[in-house]
DNA sequence: TGACTTTTTGCGTTGCACGCAATAATGCAA
DNA sequence: TTGCATTATTGCGTGCAACGCAAAAAGTCA
């Protein structure tokens, strides 16, 4: 180890070149289309050859996407407490998550193909969708350790987990897809603040819409 | 039309033709996986040549699951009204578009594939997820009839009915995920009537929960 | 340096998805 | 029933995705 960094070089050219991958699919994406950008061009650009390109992402999605299982796997192991309310907590993780990428950069070219393919919105929380055990895991320790959800098995709490999840990840789906689509001309870069507003009040809303519909 | 069914030979054939494309297919990732069974054998057996296929259906997942979008807007057009509760009505309309197949037969071959092959629930909803628009458009249409939400305008109801659809296509998933995974190798065919049971059960957790995490 | 592990790469294979134009099947009217 | 318009089916060809394999290159560490 002879850098400041306490990583080897192998891993920490692994994750500049994850990085150099996902920004020439984005920007292909946005250049060309996401159909047109195909991983000949990409790999092209990216100066790997198109064999490289899937030792980094299983597909073309991904790549634009930036998802990159090691830092999603980091991100995971990183969440240990719930401190406040648990639906505005898996807003954060999965929000987090979704902007895990390979160099721990948050690129605001992710921001932009989403906005001009939504498709890959769904794409995402589809993979979210996959870390389903895992995640619904973490959500039953945080209800384990919940005052309110004392008297209740392991089991129960597994499967409040599970709809818990499942419910956020449909709300923030939702909210994010609003935003993409939100023209939103007047805000510049503070913006983000907006999508957990939005999602704050879209659980607000499945609230009263449950107690309506008793 | 000189026929029983008021729809002329040409629509028969097709929706025939379709229905055995779908059943090939489902038999053929039953008993050879569904990765290895291959457009090709499908199409085979099915008695049509691979460029038929894809005239009938895009994907091979899509003739697995015996998606047919002919019997997906028949069955969207016949939804009108919403008597009982609109969760449950919404559990209807989902299983119902779920099992929408080309002859409008509901075969058990997709409920054992499914079983098999999980996976395919998740392409399912996302199909469904993609009639988003078309689906909470009749939501919305609901709430404005009721007299619950009748102090509220037509933009809230999209937005209302948007969450609702999203909460319940995640539910319906867990659901039927569940119910899939189960062995249940006491119950017979009438077991087909538990999912709705877990459903409504799951919907009654999500009120608790959220009651709790006030 | 030299032996080691890991990564990259080129090559080849298989299968998906679909455009196009020729051919066949069906519907309809005379 | 026959001929014409419409629609369906098919074969052919193309482009691309995804990945196995083994050789070559790069990084690691004694």
């Amino acid at each position: 180890m002879n850098n400041s960094s306490g990583l080897g070089l192998r891993e920490r050219k692994r994750a500049r070149t994850s990085e150099v991958i996902h920004i020439a699919a984005a920007e292909l994406a946005l250049e060309r289309g996401l159909d047109a950008a195909t991983i000949e061009m990409i790999s092209d650009r990216a100066g790997v050859s198109t064999r490289t390109f899937f030792n980094y992402f299983p597909t073309k999605e991904d790549a634009v996407l930036g998802i990159d299982e090691v830092a999603v796997s980091a991100e995971l192991d990183r969440v240990r407490g719930c401190d406040e309310d648990v639906f505005l907590a898996l807003f954060d993780l999965i929000t987090a998550l979704f902007e895990a990428t390979g160099g721990g950069i948050k690129s605001d070219l992710k921001r932009d193909v989403i906005r001009k393919y939504p498709q890959l919105m769904t794409r995402q929380m589809v993979r979210v969708a996959e870390l389903e055990d895992r995640l619904s895991a973490i959500i039953a320790g945080w209800l384990a350790k919940d005052a309110r959800f004392a008297e209740q098995s392991e089991a129960e709490h597994l499967d409040e987990a599970r709809i818990i999840l499942g419910v956020s990840l449909a709300t923030v789906r939702i909210t994010m897809k609003k935003w993409a689509s939100d023209p939103d001309p007047t805000t510049g870069p503070p913006a983000s603040a907006a999508p957990r507003e939005t999602y704050e009040r879209a659980i607000a809303t499945l609230r009263t819409v449950l107690e309506k519909l008793t």
